[in-house]
RNA sequence: GGCUGGUUGGAGAAACGGUUAACUCACAAGCCUUUCACGCUUGCAUUCACGGGUUCGAAUCCCGUACCAGUCACCA
């Protein structure tokens, strides 16, 4: 099996070409077969240099490597159309000699002309049949246009006829009737290269693609492909024509765009974080629907043990939904051992966030022990959805970040005098207890919260709340804010632990220093 | 407008004519809990775009209507 993808080098890779490339590869691979990928440079005008090389680079970030490119090479080179041209002029040369082609010499305003009287016939427009005027130029004429040098296009001669139903093979859809292609399409342009259908032909078949996977909007010319093909004598290669994802927008739907939409260029989100294991697994997830159901059943394993089918891909767009691209990506980054997300946030950070690369580079070890709270086992935190969400969270754990949450207001519970959290503080400060083990360590904390007039039960604190000035998690409360800064941490005894007793003191000083002043 | 697909809850969707329309995300309530994050429980479509037909029985089959998407270039 061999599939492809064939980018346009007009700019960034697009979320829909991720997913059509993340398909075909996938589909290659399963099968030991090859995926190749091509560029398609015959539109000069939207050629964006280096965009290409981008393309590839950012496919790679996803994992998906070809066996053969325009960078790679490979045996069925060049894999850059501008560089076939020699391929092509052969191909055209022999259509032309067998009359399955012939150069036109219309030029746009013949053909607006035609489309008018087209039209106000109520005709099908386009260039066929007896409209197909450059068709019937003598032999004479056309020698003479030619050694005039005035421009001209190739067009294929088609036979097809408008009342000709052929049937429709397609992976994803299924079979279906189309009606027949007449229209003579122009397959070289009149600059010398090729137009898509014509370089789809050629290329495919000489780079012996087996399965065509393009998006859905290229259903509609299937004829023309077929009807191509068929006229060379070449197999027909099998054809995948995939959803395209769309984005709700003033109520209606529509595809993604690239203009319009930051969110449609992968790069958005690696610039915001998401971990690519997660955003691979939502694209699964949209590619075939039986992916979650597997997922559950296989929550460790490699998504790419996964069999993707197009018989199970839905025939419709999905909408693109952020909330599930969240909750899948929390999954995956819960689920990294604390080695595999410290290096990956690192490297995500020393390009997009420089402040939080340094802090984890000031101490590896640290860090690594603040991101193992909690986690590995069979329910680790799920406190993240991407790389950007971590430093927020933990920040406090830096002296300079403490330091600023110090300098603005504490949320100090208000009901509570200060001189009740002096005293709560230096109780604990008195009696770290961080020897201890957890649990031990917060029967401890509930002690001194006895000690200071809080109730160490909940439970018992709303029974009788007078004679309480609050409960355990007031208590602890108040040491949270001392030592953090915020009302809220992930398991404060490891908090405390990773901070050690030396850092906690001086934090509890500094605390009640602000509250003397 | 012609042609080709499609239409199940807020989103992704399952259901190969047969009892109360899976599952995931979101949302809501509750439980658990020293905070947070998890986790757990429950709720969330009396109904499958609409109308008609076939059938003992239809989301599933047929017909019509509406709506959505794609396409009709010397762009891919």
């Amino acid at each position: 099996m061999v599939t492809r993808f064939a980018p346009s080098p007009t700019g960034f890779l697009h979320m829909g070409s991720l997913f059509a490339s993340l398909c075909s590869w996938r589909y290659a691979k399963q099968s030991k077969g090859v995926f190749f990928c091509r560029l398609e440079d015959t539109d000069t005008k939207r050629e964006i240099t280096g965009s290409g090389n981008q393309v590839l680079q950012e496919l790679a970030i996803y994992g998906i490597i070809p066996d053969e490119d325009f960078v790679l090479g490979g045996a069925y080179g060049p894999y850059v159309q501008s560089e076939r041209k020699p391929i092509y002029d052969v191909v055209i040369k022999a259509m032309l000699l067998d009359d399955l082609a012939y150069p036109c010499f219309c030029t746009h305003e013949d053909l607006s002309a035609m489309r008018a009287k087209q039209e106000s016939l109520k005709v099908n427009p386009g260039y066929y049949g007896e409209y197909a005027t450059c068709r019937f130029l003598p032999k004479e004429t056309v020698l003479a246009k030619l050694k005039n040098g005035d421009p001209f296009v190739i067009r294929f001669k088609s036979n097809g006829n408008q009342t000709h139903k052929i049937m429709i093979t397609d992976l994803i859809r299924g079979s279906f009737e189309m009606t027949e292609n007449d229209q003579d399409i122009v397959i070289m342009k009149s600059d010398g290269l090729p137009t898509y259908h014509f370089a789809h032909l050629v290329d495919d078949h000489f780079m012996r693609t087996t399965i065509i996977t393009r998006g859905e909007e290229w259903m509609a010319s299937l004829p023309i492909h077929l009807q191509l093909f068929d006229a060379m004598g070449w197999d027909r290669p099998q054809y995948a024509h995939l959803p395209v994802i769309m984005k709700i927008d003033e109520g209606t739907r529509r595809k993604l765009s690239k203009r319009k939409d930051p969110e449609a260029a992968v790069s958005y989100f690696l610039e915001a974080g998401y971990p690519i294991e997660g955003f691979l697994e939502y694209l699964m997830t949209i590619a075939n629907t039986n992916f979650e159901a597997w997922r559950i059943e296989n929550p460790q394993a490699n998504i790419f043990d996964f069999q993707l089918s197009f018989a199970k891909m839905t025939l419709d767009g999905a909408l693109f939904d952020l909330e599930k691209v969240k909750s899948i990506s929390k999954d995956r980054l819960a689920f990294m051992s604390a080695d595999e997300i410290t290096n990956k946030a690192l490297a995500w950070a020393n390009i997009y966030e420089p402040q939080f690369a340094l802090a984890i580079a000031s101490d590896v070890d640290y860090f690594k022990a603040i991101i193992s709270i909690e986690r590995g086992g069979e329910k680790p935190r799920k406190d993240y959805a991407k790389y950007s969400d971590i430093f927020p969270i933990i920040d406090f754990m830096y002296d300079q970040y403490y330091d600023q949450y110090m300098s603005g207001e504490l949320p100090f519970n208000e009901s509570l005098s200060k001189d009740i959290l002096i005293k709560v503080l230096n109780t604990y400060k008195a009696n770290p207890s961080l020897d201890l083990q957890e649990s031990e360590w917060f029967e401890k904390l509930k002690v001194l919260a006895s000690i200071c007039g809080f109730s160490p039960s909940v439970k018992e604190y709303k029974k009788n709340k007078e004679a309480f000035y609050g409960h355990i998690g007031d208590f602890a409360e108040i040491i949270r804010i001392a030592v953090s800064g915020r009302k809220n941490t992930p398991n404060f005894y490891y908090i405390l632990k990773i901070l050690g007793t030396e850092r906690i003191n001086k934090r509890i000083n500094k605390t009640i220093a602000l509250l003397e002043e």
